[in-house]
RNA sequence: UGGGGAAUGGUGUAACGGUAGCACGAGUGGCUCUGGACCACUUAGUCUAGGUUCGAAUCCUAGUUCCCCAGCCA
């Protein structure tokens, strides 16, 4: 993941690490003798991954491949009812676009027979370790520091008080250790309906911090796992399994999001708790001491214009608010990847917004910027027009020997190595609609009446006037003379002139479908119920955060001419299916993808990002 | 009102008792066959009030504001 697009910027979390490391905190990998580093992304698979978890990836994976450590990808799936094997195989294929790399993991190059097995090589799940959680209750029941507590889901959380109200005790909480070992053993082998029962542990009810007002560690679910099938009735939760994981996997750093600084100290007990009665040489009468990891907590992603939580998103999906998960406007993963954004640009971004512990908002120009940076690089030009107007060389010859010239064009001024190729001029050419104006605006420099431009990379065309239809009133033609000595764009008497503007030949241009995106909210804080009304209804006050969605975010445009070197662009699937769209820079215009949509001769694209917009600017003030 | 965190230009992030810096934005100019890119310059900040110190964004005290926690979700 190293590369040049994501210089890494120091943070907190490296002088943590580095004073672990040296102070010899967690020992050295035996291969390397490097001190060890052992960090992981641990996704729940309910739902799709989105920029806040590109985050939490490039920092774990990061710190482990600069201090030469080891990166887990594992998968907390201790809930079946959210979970499900689709959320699975995106999540892993978001993962490995993003660039992370784990020990076991299939090569790129080689071409699994399965790829939908062959995609989880390597990959953890936290299923896996529930015969080892569940021993480990069991012991903390024998140690009299867990009990099976027979109070229903609405009488826990009486019992366990308010924020300045310390709980009760169960009534269950003396229960003797046999009856709660007999009760715990029954309710795995689901004797018993889901929600009668719980194994919690026991803490302290009048604790200041509510997490650790005897913790539920297991719950009843008769419910059919996405791994483990039905081979369980019970469900360990969240604050039991994470801190057990992270400790069977030998992580050494659990970084995580602030909201869960709270339960560090649960996380931390529990570990606690199976420690005691073990030694480091396994001469006590519980064995070995466990791997006590070290949580750290850093500052969510937020960014403007967007929301950022599964259950949001989910809703967007469910309500048909967007076209799915990988909707181009969804902050998800999928989507920017089929927007069009670039694992390079996603990694540069999070770079960029650095780790801090202050939650903040970051402006999603932010992000845009660190697309157009990368695709500026090595992004192929194209010539392509949004919304064509027709334009005629009223001086170029219709027909015959001299009717078509092929002209050079240069790929990418920003990389050189990238070549040239040969775009087709004729008489009849379209422009952009917005690149005439027959009563220009203050400051304009593009075509209008007696006005001359550079048609890029072609000729000086000066503009003799205009069609109109007489019904409407609208522009429906553009005439222009040309100069010939001007060939290839540059005037021999040297004279200059203000504006280029980009053009297709109506003969050989391609149609095509592009569809442009602006920010999924038309407000940056989509909370934000206040102000001047709904997007939708204006005047109207918004009443909840979909009413605060942008109702401009996509515009399908069906009439676009491109190129006809554009008459192959598509795009490759890697061995595991994941898609790389050709990326353009349409001149002028933006950064353009091919969408998943798209095919052979119903060309499909999206924009990206648009370029930087110096004149809407300039115009927007007036 | 209990507990846990956090406050540095418009936004985000550095400075670890010793010149408040960087990025993005905004503004100005240069350059340009993309009103792109690039280059230069400018703008603007330590939450408040005390204290310690030769010296405080940093340490201390008090306050203010914001975030998180009362799922058998993660």
């Amino acid at each position: 993941m190293a590369d040049n697009t994501a210089p890494s910027a120091r943070h907190f979390i490296h002088d943590l690490v580095e004073a672990d490391n040296a102070a010899g905190r967690w020992g050295v990998w035996p291969d390397s003798g490097r001190p060890r580093v052992h960090t992981r992304f641990p996704p729940e698979p309910n739902g799709y991954l989105h920029i806040g978890h590109a985050k939490s990836i490039c920092l774990n994976y990061g710190l482990a491949e600069q201090y030469g450590g080891r990166f887990n990808l594992r998968f907390d799936d201790t809930n079946p009812v959210a979970e499900e094997e689709e959320y699975v195989q995106s999540i892993i294929r978001d993962v490995r676009w993003l660039g992370a790399r784990w020990p076991g993991m299939y090569d790129d190059r080689a071409r699994p027979a399965a790829p939908d097995e062959a995609i989880k090589a390597g990959v953890l799940f936290g299923s896996d370790y529930f015969g080892q959680m569940y021993d480990w209750a069991v012991e903390l029941i024998k140690k009299g520091r867990a009990y099976v507590c027979d109070l229903s889901g609405d009488q826990v959380s009486e019992y366990r008080g308010t924020l300045t109200k310390p709980g009760r005790n169960s009534p269950w909480r003396e229960r003797g250790v046999d009856e709660s070992l007999d009760l715990f053993e029954r309710m795995r082998r689901g004797e018993f309906p889901d929600g009668s029962r719980t194994l919690r542990a026991k803490i302290d009810m009048a604790h200041p911090n509510l997490n650790l007002r005897d913790p539920v560690m297991y719950r009843i679910l008769h419910q059919s796992h996405h791994r483990t099938a039905d081979a369980w009735c019970v469900y360990p939760m969240y604050d039991w399994a994470h801190g057990l994981e992270d400790s069977i996997e030998g992580i050494t750093h659990s970084i995580c999001t602030l909201e869960f600084e709270n339960h560090r100290p649960l996380y931390d007990w529990f570990i606690d708790a199976i420690n005691e009665g073990r030694t480091d040489d396994g001469s006590g009468p519980w064995g070995r001491k466990v791997h006590h990891p070290q949580q750290i907590e850093f500052a969510r992603l937020e960014l403007s214009y967007t929301v950022m939580s599964k259950r949001r998103l989910l809703e967007l999906v469910r309500d048909g608010l967007v076209r799915g998960w990988d909707d181009p406007r969804m902050p998800t993963l999928s989507g920017l990847r089929r927007r069009g954004y670039t694992p390079e640009a996603i990694r540069a971004f999070a770079a960029d917004v650095g780790v801090a512990r202050f939650n903040g908002v970051i402006d999603i120009v932010r992000l845009e910027n660190a697309l157009r940076e990368h695709l500026n690089r090595i992004a192929p030009r194209r010539l392509a027009v949004l919304r064509p107007l027709k334009l005629v060389i009223t001086n170029w010859p219709e027909s015959g020997d001299g009717a078509v010239d092929w002209l050079d064009a240069i790929n990418n001024p920003e990389d050189v190595a990238a070549g040239t190729r040969r775009i087709p001029f004729s008489r009849v050419l379209f422009i952009e609609r917005d690149d005439f104006h027959e009563n220009p605006p203050k400051g304009y420099f593009r075509l209008f009446p007696g006005n001359e431009v550079r048609l890029r990379y072609a000729y000086f065309v000066r503009c003799t006037g205009c069609v109109k239809d007489p019904a409407t009133g609208e522009v429906t033609e553009v005439h222009c003379t040309y100069d010939p000595a001007t060939r290839g764009g540059d005037a021999p008497d040297g004279r200059k002139v203000k504006g280029t503007i980009h053009w297709i030949s109506a003969a050989h241009a391609i149609d095509a479908e592009v569809r442009l995106y602006d920010h999924l909210f038309a407000r940056p804080d989509p909370d934000d119920l206040s102000l001047s009304g709904s997007a939708h209804e204006p005047g109207a006050v918004p009443k909840n955060w979909k009413d605060n969605l942008n109702p401009r975010s996509l515009e399908v445009l069906k009439n676009c001419k491109i190129e006809p070197s554009l008459v192959d662009a598509g795009m490759a699937h890697d061995a595991f299916d994941i898609p790389n769209p050709d990326r353009f820079q349409f001149e002028r215009l933006g950064y353009f993808a091919v969408d998943s949509e798209s095919r052979s001769g119903a060309l499909v694209f999206n924009r990206a990002v648009s370029l930087k917009d110096t004149w809407a600017k300039i115009a927007r003030k007036g």
